[in-house]
DNA sequence: TCGAAGTGCAACTCATGAGTTGCACGGTAG
DNA sequence: CTACCGTGCAACTCATGAGTTGCACTTCGA
């Protein structure tokens, strides 16, 4: 679902960049919570122009955090599985790599 | 260690602003790596000057990610542990949120 | 005591991102 | 066939974020 023409770009460069602008991150939640939906359907849950959601909904595609299919007249968002690994997996490897110091930190104060 | 001076904001919103610029994600990729240094010391790996790496990590200062302890002339700055955990949260509520609408929708293709 | 290192503050430039309006195009329904 | 709805494209304004230079202040070491 929600597979066609999605850049699979993964990279959580543009993924964090995608997810910095509050507008973006409640469309994804919209997405999340209502499934698929076209443009202007989206939109009209918004105080700004449609051009404006369309706007978010091309970066939000550009990062492959959604994708898009189009359906005669109306072109239908849903966000692709799977796309937020790569953001999640660069926290956890920051994380935990500091949280390997602290315990190697707390180990050598324990010794000594 | 690296605990003090950080405001505990740990909204998501900081969190993914701060992300979103690559010189602030390879600052915590350094400090993770490396371990808590002082300002300078940071900066001398960068090309940008002393002035906006300090720049960088009052942003992540201010988004909780990072703290800094005063010791005497100089301040050390380390990420502060657990504090990504709410943007995983949030990566994982919507991707989440996203992957039951998938299960529900193949069960109900399967039914019919 | 004096210089140097580390930091902090302020004003400025420059680029980019968000949002807007206006219009044109294609498919759908009546 | 025609009118309308959903999109797409282009040019423009406006604000903000990144980066810079310059200078002042504090603490440490020789």
């Amino acid at each position: 679902m929600a597979a066609a023409r999605a850049k699979p770009s993964a990279d959580p460069a543009f993924i964090f960049a995608a997810l910095a602008d509050p507008t973006r991150r409640e469309l994804l939640n919209d997405l999340a919570a209502s499934g698929p939906m076209n443009g202007s359907a989206l939109a009209s849950s918004y105080s700004v122009s449609r051009q404006a959601i369309a706007k978010h909904l091309a970066v939000l595609l550009e990062a492959g955090i959604v994708g898009a299919e189009r359906h005669g007249n109306e072109v239908r968002y849903g966000i692709v599985a799977g796309s937020l690994e790569a953001a999640t997996t660069w926290l956890e490897r920051v994380g935990g790599q500091w949280d390997r110091r602290l315990v190697a930190l707390q180990k050598r104060i324990d010794r000594s």
